[in-house]
DNA sequence: CTGAAAGCGCTTACAG
DNA sequence: CTGAAAGCGCTTACAG
């Protein structure tokens, strides 16, 4: 007969309570503890209820580092976006946070600055920590991230862009977002009825998004027979105010018959819309001035700018909600959600 | 003579490599390699070589769930700040994680909304990932925060302010940040040498930092015989460039008389400075206006804003390198860093 | 300086 | 529906 050790004296106890003493006070097994907890299978109703009075009384809470290790799966969510000085992905980070959070997640965030190295490289340390989900930004990146994404086998949802796969497969891309192309022909035919028929594109960044936005601009232009391929100024630097009133003086500049000019991102707007006033040009008579995104002090401009406004906080919620579900293991419906835009128009059109 | 048991069937490997599989190439005991790996007390100089050649080999990477699991310490940073939609977090949070991050830990992060009681809950999730460290913003907490920090035993470092406690204390506050009072004072210093004696403070927000800054303003206009107590205008709302714009009307309609506005931050002097526009008043000589924290675009207003810059990137730098020095037991020469600040002027004073 | 044993606090995989 | 055993991948605490 094997005598059972005592109470080791080399005692590592982090007096925390633990599911162990929530079982015994509940009087069940450890096992039935965890699963009452979870919900997981059937447990006996009565037994549920006295699990849930211990773990009201002893204030129990479960140690994410030792689920993790057991199951394999921690509960952090990976979100990768490109920055946090861009008010968009605040906004977007903010709604994914505030649905993550009551469902038990907690998020981690980082920041590829545009960069698909340093995404993969992101990716990589984030999926050390076995994520139970994974919030990307697009669909561009490098061939390894792709892979690392593949194998994981960690449900993932890529935010901004529409990624449509056929319906019938069985292992769908998941993505909330909207058509970026759409958009910029929206915001180009706007345009063209306000009369502008030079009419510049003007970008920073030169992220994805970007160019699918200058895409229909080309296609609007194009099919009013105005596209004119010296009207588009693609600068790499990030985008700002201060680029934006660069850009603006450098087109008026090159390009003195410009009667419009569509910057992609609002920041640049607000810049030129600046430097107009600087210059003392008309806006929008002598040229009109559009941004992207609606951010932050747009409508406070003098022209008020217009722009397209992106339902940032709908896509961080849909896209949460949506991980959710695939986190769970619940059936998604739609493996494409579209959020919409919206043309708002002000007085710099 | 009890049979070992033979290698389980019921295998859960998670197919990683691990530190067992990394002792066995290099041919030590697991708790070498570990120790190798960690840099912990003394190794032989070949055995150290042997396993980090396996590492490379391997391509092994530590499990953080079950470091954290068996070390009671995850390699997570936990940093809790007001909000990510006020650039200067962002800034400070860009810093932060890039001093982080090459050391090892991942920082989760916590938006208070600067509310109390948020900022408690947050602490509370956060903990049960026991964090290596802990970044909070300024001084002010519940008093349950308080209790929290001071029993996690956790490291942690204090940001924006500077918080004095005796060279001799052996359990000192740490914190990084600057004199809030002191750069208000310096302000209103500044607009009272242009010649301006009926100067306005205008705050929204109304956190910690922004009252520190009206005490500067009020000390140094008490100084000068300037003070006047209907001058301070404090709005609870968050701060925006809207509402900058409508206090700048507000101010001048109760108050005409002011001829200058001290802005607690440039979001509202922003907004101030467009609606002047608007309103078509000469800047500054009819009203100058102040702004604090050098965000983007004050530089591209018209007239560009003068401010105080805050060194954001400095500061963020400067907590996370004493945080680490904290968490490694290393000595902290000095528990209260000043980064001070720097009066920016430019047209609109 | 090195290692065998035990344990961190959970969950998986079986068995009944 | 419930539970005893084993294991997740590390590190702590001892012992030598």
């Amino acid at each position: 007969m094997t005598a059972s050790s005592p109470r080791s004296t080399r005692s590592r106890a982090s007096g925390r309570v633990t599911l162990a003493d929530v079982a015994k006070l509940a009087n069940v097994s450890p096992m039935t503890a965890s699963r009452a907890l979870r919900g997981e299978r059937a447990v006996g109703e009565e037994l549920v209820a006295r699990v849930q009075a211990a773990v009201q009384e002893l204030g129990y809470m479960p140690d994410p580092a030792a689920r993790a290790l057991a199951s394999q799966r921690s509960s952090h969510v990976a979100v990768l976006i490109p920055l946090l000085s861009n008010a968009l992905f605040v906004d977007l980070l903010e709604a994914v946070q505030r649905t993550l959070r009551p469902a038990g997640y907690q998020t981690l965030i980082g920041i590829t600055h545009y960069d698909a190295r340093e995404e993969e490289q992101l990716l990589r340390e984030q999926l050390l920590h076995r994520p139970a989900g994974i919030l990307v930004t697009g669909t561009e990146r490098s061939e390894g991230a792709r892979h690392l994404l593949a194998q994981c086998g960690t449900p993932c949802v890529h935010l901004m862009e529409l990624i449509d796969t056929a319906p019938s497969s069985n292992n769908p891309i998941y993505s909330v977002g909207l058509s970026q192309h759409e958009a910029g022909l929206a915001m180009t035919q706007h345009l063209l009825a306000r009369g502008k028929r030079r009419i510049a594109f003007a970008a920073a960044q030169l992220d994805p998004r970007t160019l699918q936005r200058r895409d229909g601009w080309t296609d609007a232009l194009r099919a009013a027979h105005c596209y004119d391929a010296r009207l588009e100024w693609l600068h790499p630097a990030p985008s700002s105010l201060a680029l934006g009133a660069q850009m603006l003086e450098q087109i008026l500049r090159e390009a003195p018959a410009v009667d419009a000019i569509f910057f992609c991102n609002d920041d640049l707007a607000q810049g030129a819309l600046l430097a107009a006033m600087r210059l003392g040009l008309r806006v929008p008579e002598q040229v009109a001035i559009a941004g992207f995104n609606d951010l932050t002090g747009s409508d406070q401009m003098c022209p008020p700018l217009t722009t397209i406004r992106t339902p940032r906080a709908k896509m961080g919620q849909a896209a949460a909600q949506m991980l959710l579900q695939l986190m769970t293991g619940a059936v998604v419906s739609k493996a494409c959600v579209d959020v919409g835009y919206e043309l708002v128009v002000r007085g710099s059109t």
